[in-house]
DNA sequence: GTCTATATACCGATAGAC
DNA sequence: GTCTATCGGTATATAGAC
């Protein structure tokens, strides 16, 4: 099919592409239908061709990031394999992807609350499926004596938030290497459920 | 002073207890001066009689919220005890702060790309004092040899990211309880710089 | 499918009466 | 110090020419 090879570089993506990286900059109520189109080069009606409204754009994109997400998640993650990698695997794959997405993630974490009833159920079905994969893995884990888990829900939800604030701060031209980020959250996470790479326990 | 008793209950007060939820709840570009003179009970023309406008009220908001954490800080840590009796103290502390004041915390934290130049290098100022504060038990423990730290930097800000995405999920009337949500924090966290209440090592 | 032009509503901020 | 009224500007969304 040649529409594939053509479709990233139609008006459709390129707003898209845009859209993603101005609601992650200044916040979806903070960037306008205008901003969009004069970023992209276009009049701001025309956006009406592809997109309802300002809320389907806005919805469009997270929906199809949560999708992408859980899909890449499933495809780097090896469920057969131990706990120790299932959870090592899994944070190695979000930091990676957090860094190589960080606009639609953060995007997907913080505009929950501008999304109306409909979409937002749509998006937070896709979130819990997120989440509670990471919580088998720490379930596995506990259950099979691998870690020390108190609390395996609670301590999901902080092992992402760890992640997911990655992008608040760091920067691809900073002095720290990117794989050098990846090694300190997995030894960390890994540390924080009593699970060490220096450690023979695991 | 009856002045500093009936200070609370002035309009002034009222303006920014108001405006600090709004602003968390849906974001400084999501709220108009109009939503927040609705929701106190005057009019929007009102609160320029206290504000010289919307974007000194959420630098004023924003300071006075991170003076007042640095100070609370200080009070709750005891920087001549050992690196982990501080660590545990400034994990406790700030959960417990983030808790009770959940919207300043928030707002803080996500509403930096809101403020314009002047107001953000004041807030920034504040909040690398804070995140220095950490950084420093970190290091401390990392030379005593009693914490196993590869990177202090990225860790502490792991740390606070941890802590700070509480509020998005934690819900007061939910199963857990405060002292549990602290206690989960306080473990996971020293286990994560490799130090255990559960082992000898510290 | 993109354009110009416009409808309707809301925005932050100000003026002046009381 | 709060009110009513209003200014100039911008918001989302739509209509209709091309």
């Amino acid at each position: 099919m040649a529409d594939l090879e053509t479709s990233r570089s139609n008006t459709k993506d390129i707003l898209r592409d845009h859209a993603r990286r101005l609601f992650a900059e200044r916040g979806y109520e903070g960037v306008s239908m205008r901003d969009i189109a004069g970023s992209v080069g276009v009049q701001q009606s025309a956006i009406y061709n592809h997109f309802a409204s300002k809320q389907h754009l806005l919805v469009d994109l997270m929906v199809d990031h949560m999708e992408d997400l859980i899909r890449s998640m499933r495809a780097a993650v090896d469920f057969r394999a131990t706990p120790r990698e299932q959870l090592e695997s899994f944070v190695r794959f979000h930091v990676n992807y957090q860094l190589d997405n960080p606009d639609a993630l953060f995007i997907a974490y913080m505009e929950l609350r501008s999304l109306e009833p409909e979409g937002r159920e749509t998006v937070v079905v896709l979130r819990d499926e997120y989440e509670l994969a990471l919580r088998g893995i720490l379930d596995a884990g506990d259950a099979a004596g691998e870690f020390e888990v108190t609390n395996p829900a609670v301590v999901a939800r902080c092992i992402l938030a760890m992640m997911t604030g990655v992008t608040v701060w760091y920067k691809e031209t900073g002095p720290l290497g990117r794989e050098a980020v990846v090694d300190v959250f997995a030894e960390t996470i890994l540390r924080s459920v009593g699970c060490s790479s220096a450690t023979a326990e695991c």
